[in-house]
Order: C-alpha cells, then structure tokens, then sequence
DNA sequence: TCATGTGAAAGCCTTCACAGCG
DNA sequence: CGCTGTGAAGGCTTTCACATGA
C-alpha cells in the first residue's frame, strides 16, 4: 500500500469523490475538470494535475467518466478495514457520531467509549458506549487504527496513554489540548479556537 | 491594520498564545524557542522564524519574555470588535457554544440564530436563540462579521445567502456542503469525512 | 557553549504555458 | 477551437547554516 500523494490532494480526492457521488445521480456519466474545479473553487488544472497524479486518463470530448473517477480515486485512498472508534460520547461526540450516519460514507464509527460512568451502556445512533477500560481489548479484536477524540482537555492526559498503548495510529483530535505523540502517529487537530482567530485574522482586511 | 503574515504563521501564533497563556501561570517569566516548539511539535527555528515576523526579539541568555510576547502576539493577529454568531443551535452548535465558553478565549459567541422554530427562544450557557430573520438587523447593528455555520446540509442554500447579504465575511463551516461565496469571504471547512479520509489515507502506511 | 537572528537553500504545492488531439 | 496532459516556472513554507552575543 503506497501513499505517495501529497497530503493536499488527498484532501481534494476526498472532496471530488462526495462530490462526484452526488453527480452520478443526475445521470451524467462524464463530467469535465472544469466542473469539478468551480464546484469547489479550485482551477481546473489543478483538478487534472491531480488527476494525473492518480494516473487517470479523460477523454477529449467528453471530460472524465465519472464512475471510473470514483474508482479510481477509492482504488488509491481508501484503506481496507478502517474501523473508527469514538472517545467521548458527549454532547459533541453524539452530533459527530449522527453526522456520520447522515453522511452514508464509508467509513463509520464502529463503537464509542467513555470514562464517564453515566454514559456508559447508553447508545447513540444505534453505538453503545462501554468504559474506556475495554478499549484496549476491542481495538486488538478489532484491529482498530483510528480513533476521534472528543473529550474534555482534562482528560486527555488520562486517555492518551490509553490509546496509543493499545495501538491506535490516526487521531481526529477535537480536543484544545495539543497530543504528544510518536512519529507514526497521525493526528489532524480540528480546534474551534485557532480556526476562529485565523478567521478573525483574514477577515476585516 | 495590515494582514502581511503568512497564514501558517497566523494559526501557529494562535498556539503559541494559548501555550503562553497557561505558561504565565507557572511564574516563569521567559521561555526558550525551544520549549515552546517542543510542546507544539515544530521546530525551534520555526518558532524563532515566527517570532521574528512579528519583529520581537528574545534575549540570548533567558529567552523570550512570555508577557511580551503575548501582547506582541495579540496585538498583531487580533482584530478589534469581532462580533462572533452561531448560525444552527442543533446538538453540534450547543457543543461549539459551550466549548467556547469553556475556553475563556478573548473570542466569544454573542448570538445565535436557528431556522427552526422548536429552537427559537431557547438558550443555551447564556446565549439565546432568535429566528434566523433577525439576522440580518443583528448582524448590521452589532457589525458582525463572523458566522459560524452548524446547520443541517440541506438548508446550506437557503441560510447562506442571508448571511452573505447581512454582510458576514468569515464563515466557519462545520457543513459538509461546500460554500460559494465571493472573494472578499474568507471559509475555512471542517468537514469530519475529509479528515477522517485523510487520517486513513497516512494512517497505515 | 548554548541561545537568538536571519539570509539562503531546499522542499512542497500551485499555476503557467503550451503540446496534442478530437 | 476547447478540452486533456504535463514539464517547467513560480510562489509559499520550512529548514539549514552560520553569524552574533552573553
């Protein structure tokens, strides 16, 4: 399994792929990078570079087969088995957890944990939550690799430990709190607050 | 008031403030690049390279001022009067809510507005909810200029044009929709799926 | 020696310019 | 013509290398 695409454009595979699922619907089979590009406001080819990178070919007349383009692009990014798990079933880690079902994508969260005891044993959107005490147990089971962390900053000394002893490699990091973790260790932090002042930052210019 | 810093450096600036921040309470009044880079997991150059840019020198024994170097830093990326609204106080808003507040950050939700009229009058951590038709009104008398957008995706197209015409000219986006807005709008997405792609893509590498 | 300060180099990503083809 | 395909240029960001000073 290589993984020579440079970060941006998997980001902006992941975005053609939602966006082209929502197209095959209006029956379309071709669709032209220049499409794709305003739809996401990027240049075109931008959208055919990196195209060329997953080493997909259009046709001249007619722009790219959009099902091929599907395949191809799930072909190079998508893992087999990515079992996600959820820490946290807050109030925040429930609407992530809907937002999921709703989106109908491939990847799920498969169960959450929690070290409240008043969450534990309570579903969400059809996920039970145990004690984070199982976690290590269920990841080994389930040959979990990701994990979303959706728990309260003070907390986070407590739990990291938890899951990077029972092997988990990819963080989506909910937290305010920064992750010490490893090299091989992936954590994409998505805080409110830095997001929030970068805005303020270049708005108002 | 001039925006001439690169945009990684506005976001790592914001880390390193918030580090500081704690910091300050230890009573250690200085700070080497080196520390702060540690517990941001960039390199001390880096940090250095930052610092240099908001034109703040350290001393070579001690280090940095924390004092000054917070002020420094709050009086180059923070904007005077920014109004902040929530746009959907559905379970997603409500946790963003209390995060915010959570944070003590300088940065703080002054109303918010919901489309559905189960949600209107409610409150929540001190904050009601009007109907999204007091919006604009609001937004003109209090000069808001930031929104952030926590709605269902089908109703992205009817919300969004409000905020555009209200004036709004920074959205964050916690939709999975992508937003078409003009120029002088600055977006900034954070879509779960796109970060959960990109965590399985170089996760398991 | 160990810190900061900084121009220059390296690396990464986007955009250009243009070739090729239906 | 208007599309795709693509090496090369350009621009942005990080990192290096080393000057400087206590």
């Amino acid at each position: 399994m290589e993984n020579d695409l440079p970060g941006n454009t998997v980001v902006r595979l992941s975005q053609y792929r939602r966006l082209l699922e929502k197209y095959k619907y209006l029956d379309e089979p071709y669709i032209f990078s220049h499409d794709l590009a305003r739809m996401l406001d990027v240049k075109a080819v931008q959208v055919r570079h990196d195209l060329m990178l997953l080493g997909i070919s259009g046709d001249r007349r007619k722009g790219y087969s959009v099902t091929a383009l599907i395949d191809k692009i799930s072909e190079k990014i998508d893992r087999p088995e990515q079992n996600i798990i959820l820490v946290g079933l807050g109030r925040l880690g429930m609407s992530l957890v809907k937002y999921l079902k709703d989106s109908n994508a491939r990847l799920d969260v498969a169960a959450a944990f929690d070290i409240d005891p008043a969450k534990i044993n309570h579903s969400c959107e059809g996920i039970s939550c145990s004690s984070i005490t199982n976690l290590p147990d269920y990841v080994r089971q389930h040959d979990t690799t990701i994990a979303i962390l959706a728990i309260p900053p003070e907390d986070v000394n407590d739990i990291l430990p938890i899951l990077l002893d029972a092997g988990i490699k990819g963080i989506l990091n909910y937290t305010s709190e920064h992750l010490a973790v490893p090299d091989n260790v992936f954590v994409r932090n998505v805080d409110m607050l830095t997001f929030l002042e970068e805005i303020a930052y270049f708005t108002n210019s």
